[in-house]
RNA sequence: GUCCCCGUCGUCUAGAGGCCCAGGACGCUGGCCUUUCAAGCCGGUAACACGGGUUCGAAUCCCGUCGGGGACACCA
């Protein structure tokens, strides 16, 4: 509790920031806010097959999305800079060397064909891999090939240890692990190596992660200890499954992608909220705001079992900051939704009124857009609605309900809704059968916030014409 | 297969030995409200994986079984 915490969120480029990868990069940003730490985004480039420039511009577009702001790391600079991790060989190669002059690493010439042919052996006599130690004891280099640099596992078997902050104590045997490659031949660490020199180097304090990462942690303490380093905390974090109880992943799982949710028309407070309980807890609480995340997030109440995907409850949740933010807000953030539907609502005056009356009805701005878009353009008419409102009895009671309508002044709810009652009234008919015509005409569907509203916000002339254009 | 982690309603979870014949939330569902769809309000459904211990007493501690997931790369 003396110094404040340095955490890190380490992402490898290889793709879109996942809904994981987000709760991992929250859960660090919480701890560093709550506590007055240093959030460090470190970007983990060293697979140069799958990494890339878009991937990294990505990362960083779904945290601002999430406002998830970092201290530390791209774009932002730091103390600790570069923080590509492609950036920082020479970090590397010097811990490498002075772990290979101090023989607690070696040189290994073993060809990537050679290892595959004995992984397949072992696989065949269904024995876990290891690497066996060809080179373990080699003193001369073999001609024509370039070494890549492995760590030394302690010769005698003994317990690896350590107290992770979500789980508790977790230890393995050293002889469970075996000589893995540090540096490849061109210098570039595996990550088992890049992040504890760089997790030492940037002075990380805590490292969270998902669980996944547990299995990792045993070699890496292993070379923090080879190293002479203190090793920083660790807390795992549950798993996010799919609907399929698997982990939530890219491939099988379309709304494992960040984005994909902005999309959808899924707000930023919505999500976070959704995936902060994914995992801790404060009571009985559920909706919790950022500041409150803040305020109450502690690793004390986080669990250890994984947690399923529940698209039903995000969308509850979405419905909920729909309806509780300001609409002017809501509005501004609606105006890029209905632009995609050929609508530009920007500055006019109505929209933050149809927001209100329509955000009760919506789950998504995805949703709240194609409600809204018939208060500003003319709708296609919903075949089915028309058939069934827009019959011949309908049109009779459309064609009333306009006469009724077209002396009302001043044009709003309180004086409309009176009218059609009235109306309703002396025809012999529920309100239904008044509305429903009403409704269809003007926006071309049976669903919309109540008539008088509807017609109030859509304007006396353009309700008219509408009717007109329904009744022709 | 080996190792690691986990195991409370369908799902997210509260629960740190008696407050629990287990609470909240989403979902589902009955009702109310109602001009549509919603929203809201009231009610219902549904769980401590199993078996042994420890204890006066266990969802909570220990062991085992079963189940689930994760990791086993010159990916991270």
């Amino acid at each position: 509790m003396a110094t404040p915490p340095r955490v890190r969120f380490a992402p490898s480029p290889t793709g879109y920031l996942h809904i994981g990868g987000a709760r991992t990069a929250l859960f660090n940003w919480l701890e560093a806010r709550r506590d007055h730490g240093r959030f460090v985004l470190r970007i983990e480039d060293t697979d140069r097959e799958r990494s890339t420039v878009e991937s990294v511009q990505a990362i960083l577009d779904g945290l601002r999305w999430l406002g998830l702001d970092w201290d530390e790391g791209p774009e932002v600079g730091g103390p600790y800079a570069p923080y590509f991790q492609t950036d920082r060989l020479a970090t590397y190669r010097a811990a490498a060397d002075r772990l290979v002059a101090e023989k607690k690493a070696y040189l290994c010439y073993c060809t990537k064909e050679e290892l595959e042919e004995r992984r397949k052996v072992f696989e065949r006599q269904k024995r876990p891999y290891k690497y066996e130690g060809t080179c373990r004891n080699r003193t001369e280099p073999v001609p024509g090939r370039t070494a890549v640099v492995r760590f030394r596992m302690p010769d005698s078997d003994e317990t690896v240890t350590f107290e992770d902050r979500v789980i508790g104590k977790i230890s393995k045997q050293s002889s469970d692990l075996d000589d893995f490659v540090m540096l490849r031949a061109d210098g570039i660490p595996l990550y088992n190596f890049g992040a504890v020199v760089d997790d030492h180097g940037m002075e990380i304090t805590l490292v969270i992660r998902g669980q996944e990462h547990i299995n990792s942690t045993f070699p890496q303490l292993l070379v923090y200890r080879a190293l002479g380093w203190k090793t920083p905390d660790f807390a795992h974090l549950p798993l996010i499954l799919g609907p399929d109880r698997e982990k939530l992943s890219k491939r099988r799982h379309p709304e494992a992608d960040v984005m994909l949710h902005r999309k959808n028309g899924i707000l930023p407070e919505a999500l976070l909220n959704f995936i902060v309980r994914l995992g801790w807890s404060h009571g009985n609480e559920e909706i919790i705001s950022r500041e409150q995340m803040v305020q109450w997030f502690g690793f004390d109440h986080v669990g250890s079992t994984s947690g399923v995907w529940n698209p039903e409850k995000l969308l509850w949740l979405n419905q909920h900051y729909l309806k509780t933010l300001p609409e002017a807000d809501v509005a501004q953030r609606l105006l890029p939704f209905l632009a995609q539907r050929g609508v530009d609502a920007a500055g006019d005056p109505r929209l933050p009124r149809v927001v209100v009356a329509l955000r009760e009805r919506s789950k998504t701005l995805v949703e709240m857009a194609e409600l809204a878009r018939p208060f500003f353009v003319r709708p296609e008419m919903d075949p089915k609605a028309v058939a069934k409102h827009l019959d011949d009895t309908g049109r009779v009671m459309l064609r009333k309900a306009r006469e009724a309508l077209s002396p009302v002044t001043p044009w709003a709810a309180s004086g409309i809704d009176p009218v059609l009652k009235a109306l309703s009234e002396s025809e012999g008919v529920g309100m239904g059968k008044v509305a429903q015509p009403i409704r269809v005409a003007v926006t071309g569907s049976t669903v919309s916030p109540p008539i008088g509203e509807t017609l109030e916000l859509l304007g006396k002339d353009e309700t008219l014409e509408r009717i007109d254009a329904a009744l022709r």
